[in-house]
DNA sequence: CGTGGCATTGAGACTTTTCAAAGGCTGTGG
DNA sequence: CCACAGCCTTTGAAAAGTCTCAATGCCACG
């Protein structure tokens, strides 16, 4: 089920580089000269969870950065105390919690078994001293994430739901090479994440079968059989 | 109409440090040694841009970062080919143009008259190389408006119309120390930052207006009367 | 093989949008 | 300095899309 060409979510970055020197231990660190890189992972240390583990916990003292090496997670934002909000997806080659205060600003929880590497936050902070590469590629990946939700908000603030759903489908597909689309989250992740309900996810996806642009088989596995209707819908057709 | 204590957009950075260190010339890099605020100083190079000006267009090869100093504007990407839709305010403080890729990933495009400080992008990226510690200030600094991003997400993926539009006000007026809050955008541009109709904002400016919540002075002005019950809507009563 | 969580489907309700028209402010030109 | 023109805002009524509530069905896991 994991499958270990996929590239991170919101890291154009990774994706641009990722079939380029695989002779570095973890491809998520090309683009870094080989002794930035060295180091960087002589500072990580791994680690393994499994579905429904809390990585990070929005609130608590941000004392370590992970990087997501295997599996994926949700990033998770508390809303009107009670409720939690998934503002984002994270797969392979992900980084996680940099947060800018002494607190993690949201939470990372596991929607598979999944493989990280853990920096703790003081060397962390040493290696952006040391090598100021690996702190322009941090910043570097930083804006890519930036821009990615910026698209996202547009997506929020301007879609209809069968837009928002067509262009969910169609990112998640260009992020695995494989013909299948792994889709570890529920319909209730997709729905929080899209801002619409779980009800329209699944009465949108259903359309999408009865029009054959896509195919399920299983819960967890996706096939797209029309990705230019998708794409055409995802644009808004008839704006 | 401008007013010099303005605080950043997305810039709890700035917040937090903005009544320390008045003797660096200028505000936003208190947090910064000496020398390094120096080193910036003598990099950038000052312009004046009239509303309406586009200081960078989505697109365009991304040769220079900015540093807003006084005024406000709008970050805009473009949708559906034709129109733009606006993903953010910028007021005096903020950080424009550090882009990922060779590209601006969105355009900017000014309020008010301002004055803007413009940074060759070699010459930001050398500093980042001799000045690790400016590098470190900028990836704090695109971690808060990361921060800042995902809760406009969950506004805009959760919240009602109502909620919008209190949390939207609440925001403007933390930003100013000042009584009356300075509203330098239109209508049009509100509605398509909270992603509701510019009707919808007409509508519910006028119901807070009738429950005495508001009071504006022309288009430009406007004073919180009721910041609790603003407070109350903006974090959904009643859900 | 049963049980509980998750997904699907339907019908009615509600918020928000769209379309349309009138009113008011702003800034420009005389 | 005043008047006018144009744009922006306000307000109303009807329509559309999405949500909520509710019941059924399916699948995975113990």
């Amino acid at each position: 089920m994991a499958n270990s060409s996929r590239t991170g979510l919101n890291s154009d970055l990774f994706a641009a580089t990722s079939n380029l020197n695989n002779e570095t231990k973890y491809k998520f660190m090309s683009g870094l000269a080989p002794e930035v890189a060295h180091a960087v992972c002589a500072a990580a240390e791994r680690r393994s969870l499994a579905r429904n583990d809390d990585l990070i916990r929005e609130g608590e003292p941000a004392d370590a950065c992970y990087i997501l090496q295997e599996g994926a997670a949700t990033v998770r934002k508390s809303f009107r105390g009670g409720c939690e909000q998934v503002v984002g997806f994270l797969f392979s080659g992900d980084i996680m919690g940099t947060a800018h205060l002494r607190q993690y600003a949201y939470s990372v929880r596991m929607l598979s078994s999944t493989e990280v590497l853990r920096f703790d936050r003081r060397a962390f902070d040493d290696l952006c001293d040391t090598y100021p590469q690996f702190g322009s590629w941090l910043l570097q990946a930083a804006c890519g994430e930036l821009a990615a939700a910026q698209d996202h908000m547009l997506l929020l603030a301007r879609k209809t739901a069968r837009e928002r759903i067509a262009q969910f489908l169609l990112h998640l597909d260009a992020r695995f090479e494989k013909r299948a689309v792994w889709m570890p989250m529920r319909r209730r992740e997709i729905a929080d994440y899209l801002g619409v309900s779980l009800e329209t996810v699944s009465r949108i996806m259903a359309e999408f079968t009865r029009n054959g642009y896509i195919q399920t088989d299983g819960r967890y596995t996706l096939y797209i059989l029309n990705r230019s209707e998708l794409s055409t819908l995802a644009e808004g057709a008839g704006h």
